[in-house]
DNA sequence: GGCATTGGCGCC
DNA sequence: AAAGGGCGCCAATGCC
């Protein structure tokens, strides 16, 4: 199969201006050679260059594809059924995403991967020894604003040069890096670059659609943390903790620490590298001096401002843009950047803060108990039985934290359902317990680390309960014996195939290969779901989705902006897609996501039925009249 | 002043 | 035998 590379050179990217327009459109193609399009030319030969590919198996391929791809679709909106159909043919590459595979069988993820311009041509060209120099110091770089609508017979030499040199690189780069692909053995290499290319696509689409914020809460958040912090900085200063600057004083807060400990005939608790640690936990525990409780609320409410409110007002006129990586992670995970939509706050009435446009609304779905369902998929794969796939199987609700809790007390899972849903308190405990085990014990967790993190699900437990309950939730589980050891024994070579995409990670551990397999497959899932419900949104005139838009991945939960009079309809169609999405990834497990409509981001969104419709759920209204 | 590291913490 | 993992961002600190 031949292969065509192409580029575009844009106006400046900026913030909110996400696909910015189109000087020209470059290609290199295998035995035909190169040209630039300007003008008009340039959808045309997006058109045909689609139009081969999908028709005539061209390849196309790109360094950082998606992007392209969503300059061409913001000049011609035509495109975009073309693209989703290139996609579909897997037959659309980018050489950033193909890089960052091969680099993850490799097992070179550390943080110099992570830094910026790790995968940018120019370095790519370099680490493969390319006969080609891609030279970033060219003026024009980013100056071919300045030669839009000119014919490239009137181009400066070195711009044309510059033009074309970029996707004869990316050319090169993509055959060294199938090359080293089969080098490496990596089966099923090229079928998962390209369908990695596609999430990339429509993960692109969702930062360059962006989300908004609302004003007044945005300034009600800023509002109320700047009060509080005003009054807690004379406090800290006066105790000697803060500077005048208003920075805190790590030593001076060890140096508490150290004291109260030391009253109480105690060694404070060091960090790995052997510091005295600062964190909310130690600090909770001076109780010689108060002060150190107020440390902890500043550093809560510094965190909401700086990390989350003063990064929401970008929202307010323009939108917030964040960037999706779609291989963030290295099991396979998406992550989320400038800023990350995948950790906001779920306290302080941060993520209430973000509102669909005007005319929309957000329509939301959740995986139930995603992990779980691919971990009992993993184990069908891996082990050829699994009683928790045998639960789902049967009961598509099961829900395993009851399950469980009932496999440590005696009760029949019909019993404890039934005290549950009138809100049993005895119930509710032994679930959260159950929780606490079902999500960590899967990774590797030990009885001695299971009681710190139990204690984040607020659940104490001394050793020797959690060794019991470890050993419990191991005959409820048998096939995790298998699993383990399966495990194990691909910690030793350190490659891990993921199932089904055959994704290779190299360089892998126990632990960190006991997640690997049920998150990969997650992560898989959701984002397939995010594909095919963008295409939908995007390119299908028929579905209900069309003219929604995609505005959030949180890793099992999407969120959509779909105008207000058929979010039902979008709503059931999201449901049904993220249904199917993890069925294709979880042939055998029955796969369950619940939808909801909201005026606002909030985990405390559920459905909301009026008249067999869902309607938009909304955060409660303070009553007019306060105290 | 800029850069890198560490500790801490938000989320799934 | 034992073994949570995956992120990104911020403040403080130390080094050049």
């Amino acid at each position: 199969m031949t292969t065509l590379a192409f580029d575009t050179e844009t106006h400046p990217f900026a913030n909110g201006l996400m696909a910015p327009p189109a000087v020209c459109l470059q290609y290199d193609e295998e035995h035909e050679g190169r040209a630039i399009m300007v003008g008009e030319a340039i959808e045309g030969f997006a058109h045909q260059m689609l139009t081969r590919c999908i028709k005539h198996g061209i390849i196309l391929v790109g360094q950082n594809t998606a992007y392209d791809m969503g300059v061409l679709a913001a000049r011609d909106l035509t495109l975009l059924p073309l693209i989703f159909e290139a996609y579909d043919v897997a037959r659309v590459h980018c050489t950033r995403i193909r890089e960052r595979l091969l680099d993850m069988a490799k097992g070179n993820t550390g943080p110099q991967t992570r830094q910026r311009g790790y995968y940018s041509m120019d370095a790519l060209v370099v680490r493969r020894k390319l006969p080609i120099t891609v030279d970033k110091k060219n003026p024009w770089r980013l100056r071919y604003k300045e030669l839009t609508d000119v014919p490239v017979a009137d181009w400066p030499e070195e711009a044309v040069t510059y033009a074309l040199d970029d996707p004869t690189a990316t050319r090169l780069i993509y055959d060294s890096q199938s090359a080293d692909a089969r080098a490496l053995r990596y089966e099923g290499f090229e079928a998962e670059a390209a369908r990695q290319a596609g999430f990339d696509f429509t993960l692109h689409l969702m930062g360059c659609w962006g989300v908004r914020t609302s004003q007044k809460r945005v300034r009600e958040l800023l509002v109320r943390t700047d009060a509080r912090l005003a009054e807690l900085v004379p406090l800290l200063v006066g105790a000697g903790i803060m500077t005048a600057k208003g920075s805190k004083s790590t030593k001076r807060i060890q140096s508490l620490v150290e004291a109260s400990f030391s009253q109480d005939g105690m060694q404070p608790p060091k960090t790995g590298k052997g510091a005295i640690k600062t964190d909310k936990e130690t600090l909770e525990k001076c109780g010689h001096y108060a002060e150190l409780g107020l440390v902890v609320e500043h550093s809560y409410l510094a965190k909401l401002r700086s990390t989350y409110a003063l990064k929401l007002v970008e929202g307010i006129n323009g939108n917030i843009h964040t960037s999706f990586h779609t291989l963030g992670a290295d099991t396979g995970r998406t992550s989320s950047s400038g800023p990350n939509l995948q950790n906001q706050s779920k306290k302080g009435g941060v993520r209430e803060c973000f509102v669909p446009r005007d005319g929309f609304v957000f329509v939301g779905a959740d995986y139930d108990a995603q992990e779980l369902r691919t971990l009992a998929q993993a184990c069908l794969d891996i082990c050829k039985y699994s009683r928790l796939a045998e639960a789902f199987k049967k009961d598509p609700d099961f829900d395993p934290h009851t399950s469980f809790a009932c496999g440590v007390m005696g009760w029949t899972y019909e019993d404890a359902m039934a005290r549950k849903a009138r809100g049993d308190k005895e119930v509710k405990e032994r679930r959260q317990q159950a929780k606490a085990a079902n999500f960590g014990f899967p990774g590797g967790l030990g009885a001695k680390n299971f009681r710190g993190y139990a204690r984040g699900y607020g659940v104490n437990l001394d050793l020797e309960e959690a060794t019991r309950l470890r050993n419990q939730w191991f005959e409820q589980w048998p096939e995790m014996k298998d699993y383990f050891d399966h495990v194990k024994w691909v910690s030793e070579s350190g490659k891990l195939v993921q199932l089904r995409s055959q994704r290779i990670r190299g360089g892998v551990g126990f632990c960190d290969g006991a997640n690997s397999y049920f998150q990969g497959l997650a992560s898989e899932a959701s984002k397939t779901a995010v594909y095919l419900v963008s295409k939908a949104c995007y390119a299908d005139p028929d579905s209900p989705l069309y003219g929604s838009r995609p505005v959030m991945l949180v890793h099992d939960e999407i969120i959509l902006e779909s105008p207000e009079a058929t979010a039902h309809e979008a709503a059931q169609e999201l449901q049904r897609l993220m249904v199917e999405a993890m069925e294709m990834w979880c042939p055998d497990i029955p796969a369950r996501a619940t939808p909801a409509l909201s005026r606002c981001w909030s985990k405390d969104a559920e459905p909301v039925i009026e008249n067999g419709r869902l309607v938009p759920w909304d955060l409660p209204q303070p009553s007019a009249k306060a105290a």
